[in-house]
Order: C-alpha cells, then sequence, then structure tokens
DNA sequence: CAGAATCCGACAAGATACTG
DNA sequence: CAGTATCTTGTCGGATTCTG
C-alpha cells in the first residue's frame, strides 16, 4: 500500500475528515457554554437560559435539540403542567469536555 | 491612581468568555485544516492551497489574513517577481495544536 | 504567483409575539 | 414553563474576474 504514511490514524479515515466532524460537533457560538453549563449538573429550560444572557430563545432551543440529536445530551420531558424538562450531559457528551479545557487555555493565550 | 494590579489581570474573566474566545480563535470550516497543514512546515499560498481541495481562494485568503491578524501565523513576503509569500505557524500558533489533537478524538467519537 | 474585488445564495442568529 | 411561529438581519462560504 501506501509506504509513506505518516499519520497515525487508526482507520483509513483522513485526519482533516475528523477534524471536520469534531469542528462541526463544538462549533456555534454558543454550544460549548451550554455544554460547559450542563458539566457536572442536570438543569431545566429556563435555568439554562436564565443562565446565559443574550442568547435567544430560538437559538436556545434550536442547539440544545442538536445537542440531543448529536447523543450528547439526554432530554427528560416529566408529564406535567405546568411543564418541566430537564437536560443533561450523557456519556457521550462528556468526551467533548476536555476540548472545554484545552480550548480554554488557547482562549487565555489570545485574550 | 493605579495601584499594581496592571499584569495579572486575566484571572477574574469569565470563564464563558474565554470560551467564546477559545471558540472564536479555532471555529470556522477550514481554520483548525490549515492549522494542522502548517504543523510542522513553512508552506507558501499555493502549496496550501493545492492542499486543500475545495476551498476558495477568498476563504483562504481570508482565512490567512485573520490567522496572521490573531498572531497565530508568520507571514513572509519575499520582495520577488513572480511573488512568493510564505506562512508558518509561529510559537503562539503552536498552543492550538493540543485542541486539534482532542478534538480529533472527539471526532472520532462522533464519527 | 499571490492576492484583491465583486456578486450571490444559504443559512446562522436575533427580536418579538404567541401557545399548550 | 417550555417551547413555536415568523420575520428580519448578519455572517459564511463559493464562483468568477482582474491585477502587480
Amino acid at each position: 500500500m501506501t509506504p509513506e504514511l505518516q499519520e497515525t490514524e487508526k482507520e483509513n479515515v483522513p485526519i482533516e475528515q475528523i477534524i471536520k466532524k469534531g469542528v462541526d460537533v463544538i462549533c456555534g457560538k454558543w454550544r460549548l457554554i451550554i455544554i460547559h453549563l450542563l458539566r457536572d449538573k442536570t438543569l431545566r429550560y429556563g435555568e439554562i437560559k436564565r443562565a446565559i444572557p443574550g442568547i435567544s430563545e430560538k437559538v436556545l432551543v434550536h442547539e440544545l435539540k442538536q445537542l440531543v440529536e448529536l447523543g450528547m445530551v439526554d432530554k427528560q420531558s416529566f408529564g406535567e403542567v405546568p411543564p418541566r424538562v430537564e437536560y443533561r450531559l450523557n456519556e457521550k457528551g462528556h468526551t467533548v469536555l476536555p476540548v472545554i479545557d484545552v480550548l480554554s487555555q488557547v482562549g487565555r493565550v489570545f485574550m
């Protein structure tokens, strides 16, 4: 095959494609803020909203939906009135926490 | 007047603001691809362009300019004809490499 | 060769009002 | 309380053409 393979990839997926996927997962103006917020606690929709001043409802709902779809956040609706919905970071979601940690170091450097 | 709080003042910056800055620095469809490409070598404009099929000239130029402005990439123009311009990741730019490494692990998880 | 200058479409994001 | 529904604005990225 290719003898000059320099990347240490376990699969034959090109590294740039993996990076792209990673960017896809973590990018967006608010996504990491939300994830960081859910780092160690389960929160209700309203709590998240209040904790992130500046985000619009539409964007927050949309982001939460995406996070659930990506399988990194679990959503639990209690069939109550008034409604009560809780969000928590699951196991898969926890894999991105190191990114936040490393990234905040970068953030400091470029501050 | 100004007491001795001049130097280490990035302490009480809220974490979300730091994360935002970090996201700012690394986000974009192509940015990390470019940085990864410059990881260990100096490249000319044309080399970068050829190495990243799919990126438009405008976007590439724009990204490179931003990377230079952010102070993570050094640009060196040789006053020659035909033009010759080289880009290389400087010290500050190297601080984002860990992000790429951690992020590609995330990328694999969500692949 | 390295880029600058336009033009354009798609979609991300915001503001506001409304609802079960 | 936890969202929907609309409308508007802003930003990203791409294609093409031109120039020192």
